[in-house]
DNA sequence: TTTAGCACTCTCAATATCAGAGTGCTAAAA
DNA sequence: TTTTAGCACTCTGATATTGAGAGTGCTAAA
């Protein structure tokens, strides 16, 4: 159990580590907040620290720089939540609000507010039903016998898809096909779809088909878009200026398959509301080793959810990140919600 | 007019310089290259060249390093068009035939390839109607006033949006509207739809009101998506380790605004199956000047065309880069030719 | 016209030096 | 018992020095 000196002195050694990136000493520190102790005090309370694992030393005779460990700590013991500035919150969801309801639009803004505010890069991925269920099926004739089908699913989301007919069909009798197949499957998932096949025959069956296929597709975790933005901000990190560190934080986001199993692995089970902080890579994402992730889940609970966070250097401002996460997750659930229709 | 001998040297020092990133030096070049002459009879090559301004020297007594000039020389006059192997071709072109027919995979796997291919980042946008023409548009209850419109352009773009209503309207009635004015106002243009306002009114009224300002916003150019892939390619480079360099041209692809203007400004006068050659910025974008960009248009000319290309460091590899651009090209254009009907 | 020879230049890596910042320990002060 | 002043010691990072290596341009011979 730590003093509550001690806990003091991490803080604050936490702050200035993130505003200077260079390791902290006692006289500096000392200095810079015009503490009422001795730079010989806080070199105890630094041992101490550095013995219990939250401090460390790069080289003898070195000031000290956080561990992962004290992260951890300061993060879930000593980070009093805060809320961004009431103008700034009132800034965003202006922004949000003035935005057509184009859900691709609110990704994009969301993504680029999240980098903004948090200095850092950001990921959003599009809010995604627990099931897929369908809300509407379209077929619209293109020429010959290509068709577009367009399928909506609760929750706003879009799939299309071209498909080729074995003979060419009136735009009227898609219409009617569509029209009968979205008044037989509405509201049914991919597998309640699958097991009522069988009563259909003809044009139907096919499109019936294609439909599970689109719907089973948009179940899958893997569908749909990630929104990045700001990855020049964390390139700008001193930190990263050697680069190859940053090319493989970097390449997490751009790999699609990297970033979906990150997500799957630890994000999936949180709560919507709940915040979640990743420093370091906790061991077992090697790409992230000098990278701290805060991320959240969006949306309506076993509706349609949704993931976002922001992407930083292990030293960044976990305070604001976490509270522009928070907030951001908090406006887009929001936003969702009304989509859903309240 | 330069002789055969010396093309021939500019295009090996160059050949040479993609490839070690360093200056290159006559002594070096013979034996890399088992050149049947002296070191000294390239060193007088090289001042020529050096003269003329294809070559230069960082520093007295260092080797040559191709200036921007130079490659455009070698781009314009020596480069010999290549063409990817018939197996990568094959191979390339049997992923996207493999793909669902949903032009959202293809840029996505277009822009996957092309970085992989050209070793580079890479940009695709999606394919843009020139003038957005209405094929076909759906209305679709959610809950309570909320309507979720959905409108499908000529050449397969969706666009979709979330009306609020004054108040509730039944699907049923939704539908029939949808119909009408899709009826009406099929194959229009905004400003074709726009002229013939007034012969309606009530809720078709007020639809085709939200059509035009879709469709607009379909038209003007910054609409759409762009595809990013490989960014990491390019960080890996010598070059952009000091990583401030980097910044700066990754920056230009993250900033949409400053992204629409280059292409606006370059590539938009180009002809399909012309591929254009950007080296170090032409003296017009600060952010590239350490770059060199290969762009080429594809789609329908006159119907919906599209934007395409690769950056990397201006001692890329040309071959390469324009080869993979142009065959990607044609077949993303082949693709949306089939997906127009044919 | 080409090439060998040579003096000269410039970079880059390795090495040495040194001020500055920080530490831990001890002993005195509170 | 806790805090602090003093001090010897350590390590880094900036700066200067040096020397090998690579490359050049020029001249004169082939």
């Amino acid at each position: 159990m730590l003093t509550e000196r001690q806990k003091f002195i991490l803080t604050l050694v936490i702050h200035e580590y993130t505003r200077t990136a260079a390791p902290v000493g006692s006289k500096n520190l000392v200095e810079q907040y015009n503490l009422e102790m001795s730079p010989a005090t806080v070199r105890n309370e630094m041992a101490v620290l550095t013995d219990l694992g939250y401090l460390r030393q790069p080289h003898t005779s070195a000031g000290r720089v956080p561990t992962e460990e004290g992260y951890r700590y300061f993060v879930g013991r000593l980070l009093r939540e805060t809320e961004l500035p009431d103008a700034t919150r009132r800034m965003i969801s202006h922004q949000f609000y003035q935005t057509r309801h184009d859900i691709d639009e609110w990704m994009r803004l969301a993504a680029s507010v999240l980098a903004h505010q948090a200095r850092a890069a950001s990921l959003v991925t599009a809010p995604h039903p627990e099931r897929a269920r369908l809300k509407h099926l379209e077929l619209i004739s293109t020429r010959g016998r290509q068709v577009l089908m367009v399928l909506v699913t609760a929750g706003g989301g879009i799939h299309q898809r071209l498909l080729t007919l074995p003979e060419p069909v009136q735009q009227e009798q898609l219409s009617e096909t569509a029209a009968r197949v979205t008044q037989l499957l509405q509201g049914k998932t991919a597998d309640e779809v699958t097991q009522m096949r069988g009563q259909l025959h003809g044009l139907d069956e096919d499109v019936v088909d294609w439909v599970v296929e689109d719907m089973n597709q948009a179940d899958s975790l893997t569908s749909g878009e990630v929104y990045l933005d700001g990855l020049t901000n964390v390139l700008a990190e001193p930190e990263f200026s050697a680069s190859s560190e940053a090319r493989r934080a970097l390449r997490l986001l751009e790999e699609r398959s990297l970033l979906y199993d990150l997500l799957s692995r630890t994000v999936l089970n949180a709560n919507i509301g709940g915040v979640q902080v990743l420093i370091g890579g906790e061991g077992a994402w090697d790409e992230l080793r000098q990278c701290s992730m805060v991320l959240a889940r969006y949306g309506a609970p076993g509706v349609v959810t949704g993931t976002l966070g922001v992407l930083g250097p292990i030293r960044m401002s976990y305070g604001r990140a976490i509270s522009t996460v928070r907030f951001i997750a908090s406006l887009l659930s929001d936003m969702v919600a009304e989509s859903l229709g309240d």
